[in-house]
DNA sequence: CGGGCGATTGATTGCCTTCAAACGTGGTGG
DNA sequence: CCACCACGTTTGAAGGCAATCAATCGCCCG
């Protein structure tokens, strides 16, 4: 149930891919590509675009008034980020490793959801889901500590990206630090921890293995 | 532009009352009444009905695994809570003082919204408040210290509650840290520093005058 | 006047940050 | 091929800030 018609074959230049928002809800949209650290869009910027991760990871982040950094989330592949519906970006948006992504006019969005009645509800599910997040990491900032929050970070990312217990981390201890609000020494200590539990191992930084997940989800009841 | 005829003229029993949720778009709600820390609904239950506070205050709020509470938000007159659009509330509510509510069903909220184009896009604007509200409250937990997290508590509620730079606090020192994510001492040990600072006076408790709000904005950037 | 609850104040503890240094790995140029 | 440098990470030591523990205060209501 496409909301617009798919004009160009798909044997045609590479210019349009398709996204899917949600469940019965497609729109057509420019695929580029980012480099590690390039930046995707920024505070303040008009928001004209609603992006999809179709590989790699993505971080919108936003800075607060004494310059220190906020990761708001991580964005995997099949993830929709820059949907605020306002008329700029209240956040900017960077590749945290070579990444794909979808472009989607907002207009098109727009238009297809005040006809589409699906089209509506999608966008309001991602809306509802944001917010779900955003509150959870609210709780986890304001309640964990350290120790907690590294492992909420473990486990939520685990189950995006494990294959097999195993977990390849796109982003550098800096990044896990200002999404978490800690220092990247504290990351570090919370993993250096975890590793002499035998609750992870680590082959190298960004390589961890969960060997204990029980031990993860305690702390993360904790 | 009400979207339910009111079946009963006003002069009827007060069974009904108008409720605008966004510019050009109202419905009928059964008013309630709350006394103080008497819950308006729970973590878990079915979420039937959306409200909108007449008069009073409200809090909205979660317990972490560990047992602790945590507010999410102060709702004053005229704000809108309960608007998850999930099928059971992810979070409880309760009257901070005595208040009275709007009851407006969400089947009705949602046929509104199919139809009429104003209604959706209302709702979609709540949504999108809600959610900045959300991330910048998470931003503050993530990066701020005691005093300014008090003093951007006083700054927003007084934004709302002052008159003549006189603010009455409807909550209790728990509340507050309960939503800043901080102890009750140190939330009273914020305030009393204001008092010696001269940004604020205190003549009672509950009552907070602002003497240097210059002082206040400063602490916030901080 | 007495009881109870919320708020304040003080003393101490504990955790995270800060400051500092060493480690390891990946990439570059000799 | 190896030496060297840069950057991200780890580890250690010290300090700071809020939590905790504890006692007192003040007010409202009986």
């Amino acid at each position: 149930m496409q909301t617009q018609s798919t004009i160009a074959p798909s044997f045609c230049a590479p210019k349009t891919e398709t996204v899917e928002i949600g469940p019965g809800f497609s729109v057509a949209g420019i695929p580029i590509r980012f480099e590690r650290n390039e930046e995707i869009f920024g505070e303040g910027e008009p928001a004209d675009y609603v992006y999809q991760v179709k590989s790699g990871a993505v971080r919108t982040m936003r800075f607060s008034s004494d310059g220190r950094r906020q990761i708001l989330a991580f964005h995997l592949a099949g993830d929709v980020f820059g949907l605020e519906l306002g008329g700029e970006h209240a956040f900017s948006a960077e590749a945290v490793s070579k990444a794909e992504v979808v472009a989607v006019r907002r207009s098109q969005l727009e238009k297809a959801a005040s006809v589409d009645l699906n089209a509506a509800n999608a966008l309001l599910q991602l809306m509802r889901q944001s917010l779900a997040l955003a509150r959870e990491h609210a709780l986890l900032l304001a309640r964990k500590g350290a120790g907690e929050r590294v492992a909420v970070f473990l486990l939520q990312i685990g189950r995006r990206l494990v294959s097999g217990g195993e977990i390849d981390l796109p982003m550098s201890r800096a990044d896990i630090g200002d999404f978490l609000g800690l220092t990247i020494e504290s990351v570090s200590r919370a993993f250096s921890e975890m590793e002499h539990n035998h609750s992870i191992a680590l082959p190298s930084s960004r390589h961890v293995i969960m060997r204990d997940r029980r031990a993860l989800l305690q702390l993360e009841a904790a």
